[in-house]
DNA sequence: AATATTTCTTAAACCGCTCTAGTGAAATAA
DNA sequence: TTATTTCACTAGAGCGGTTTAAGAAATATT
């Protein structure tokens, strides 16, 4: 009998039925009653009527089996585990809904947790795995190198999405991000910009777009004016915003013909700091993101931008964690990105 | 190496570290781990230098309490659900790193799974519960009715954060919308506006908001036009959009000089569909948002919206949950909105 | 009739953990 | 010296299921 205390009145919760009860009830052994319940009906070596029985008092009690119990006993757990950087950023906000949705139809069910900070990514990452996961996807990078480690060995099957670089072994999938800077450099110069800058923070991925864009445009022969390769001091919402403010107060008179947003985020705040400035988009200055969150067909100007496929992405996630065969123990699958050409790109009117 | 292999999801489950790893690696028994890695240092009766050997082998081992053993030992799991409507919208994301933030700072994990449509509902409820959690969040609303009633009747503490109405006897944390309409009515005629209109979708809590907007506004003597109150067929982040092209094409020269849109989203949207039709806001027409999302400060013009105390909101869900005493088992706790004026709503020109 | 086979049912171990009730041994008290 | 207390630890049951090996009863085979 569990006793439940409420603040005024001392309330007891009738106890929670369990296979014993309906094996008392219906004067048989507690196996039957299992096997009853959860067998096939040719497999399970019981009577038709006495299965019935036992099926009919399970429903007359309200009978619903422990999870709990399911999961200690070892049995596949049908769950699937989801670590997420940054909730605040509609690009992982679309992935999560996509994932959730192929693990739906596949009859998994998808628990996640986010991570904030670095140094909480370990706890968080046991956080979900201590339920008994049938696989973990994680995703938007720097999780703790020895916390990755101690999940793989215990042998999850652990796949990150969107890493650039491989990390110890872990299964990835990732975009190709050079291929990304290529196609939007390409765009610019088409257009016939070459006087191109860019705003990110001091994240990883972003620091490594950062120095993607730039080998590209010396691949491509473009100059490379590092005052225009501005990393904003803050996160999240507003780095995007007091990026743009610095480039274009530094870059008085001077500014690029274009700038490369670290993302969509970074893309819609720096819209807002052009506009606060009189500086027009795409007139004076084009602007370019990276993911195509929903909301970058709905600025004003409409964002060009280098779509992350995100259901290919996670389409790729899952069918390695689920994969059986052919999919399985890849290293890294590597999606293309591609170009959404919309309005915040034109050409440079110097 | 223990190798399960399952037969229906093909998946091999991962080894984990348990207490009796632990107490045959230190030749102690089990039940000293346990308590060494529970109990409080005075309450064990266990060498202080044991306890540290086993809490450092632990830690070394990576060890973490299976929840399924705790669980099922009726133990609490120290973690709390959060299940979550759509995380495609920006509010939601914003509550969820919130609650995380609160419940790590309380030694809390978070894990939460969402729920697109309305029949995976239940499921997705208890895809979470199973494991034993020591709370749950709900937030988005429309969760069925049975589900919820199975879930209370279990003991499991549940708090929905953004309903209205109280359902059936669930602890409540809501926004107090009429409170919210008001504030936004009274900002509106102030400003000369007579003529408003509503654009939503047909969410049960986006028509709550419809239906409120409608009575306050009869109570504060102005008229409505049946017209003006938009449902738009689509969901999702197209809906905003769509309602408002609906609206400025049937409104033809006769269209409100303000308009309500269900949420920021929404409003996002809509500024596009405006731009696209060259109403401009808000000389032409006033435009005011409810939430107040991060972007609704960035988008041009800037969002003027009700918004919903995300933070006020989660903390007073987070005190229900795992609160004890004064905050406990209160019905419905009610939060005031705030009026933030941005830019979108100006004075009428007609 | 005796044995073999099939059919129905049960006892018991196990999953990881908690917790009560011990067990010795050393330390203190009588 | 013996009785008592303290201390550090262990044994074992139980939470709610599953599962394997084995026992009893009914039916089939020789």
């Amino acid at each position: 009998m569990r006793l439940t205390y409420s603040a005024e009145h001392a309330i007891i919760t009738a106890m929670k039925v369990t296979q014993k009860d309906i094996a008392v009830r219906l004067n048989v052994s507690p196996s039957l009653v299992s096997r009853a319940l959860t067998g096939t009906a040719d497999v399970i070596g019981a009577s038709e009527k006495t299965v019935k029985r036992i099926q009919e008092e399970a429903g007359r009690l309200n009978y619903h089996p422990s999870a709990a119990a399911l999961a200690l006993r070892g049995r596949p757990t049908g769950t699937l585990g989801l670590v997420i950087k940054d909730f605040d950023d509609p690009f992982f906000g679309h992935m999560v809904r996509e994932l959730q949705r192929l693990a739906r139809e596949a009859g998994y069910s998808l628990i996640m947790t986010g991570c904030d900070s670095k140094d909480s990514t370990t706890m968080d990452l046991f956080s979900l795995t201590k339920f008994g996961l049938d696989g973990l996807v994680l995703c938007g990078s720097d999780f703790l190198p020895d916390g990755l480690d101690a999940l793989i060995s215990t042998g999850l099957r652990v796949v990150q999405i969107g890493v650039g670089k491989k990390h110890n072994g872990v299964t990835a999938v990732c975009v190709d991000q050079a291929r990304g800077m290529e196609l939007l450099l390409r765009h610019l110069v088409e257009l016939g910009h070459s006087q191109v800058g860019y705003v990110g923070d001091n994240s990883d991925p972003n620091r490594r777009r950062e120095n993607l864009l730039a080998t590209t445009m010396r691949k491509m022969g473009m100059t490379i004016r590092r005052e225009w390769f501005i990393r904003s001091g803050k996160t999240g919402p507003d780095a995007g915003y007091e990026g743009m403010m610095h480039l274009i107060k530094i870059g008085h008179g001077a500014l690029p013909t274009a700038v490369v947003m670290a993302d969509d985020a970074f893309a819609i705040t720096a819209l807002r700091a052009c506009h606060e400035n009189g500086v027009e988009v795409p007139a004076d200055l084009s602007i370019v993101g990276v993911d195509d969150i929903p909301f970058a067909r709905m600025t004003i100007p409409a964002l060009t931008t280098v779509r992350q496929p995100t259901e290919k992405l996670v389409r790729a996630a899952f069918s390695l964690i689920v994969g059986n065969g052919e999919t399985k123990n890849r290293d890294c699958m590597v999606i293309e990105p591609e170009l959404v050409v919309r309005e915040s790109c034109a050409k440079p009117v110097r």
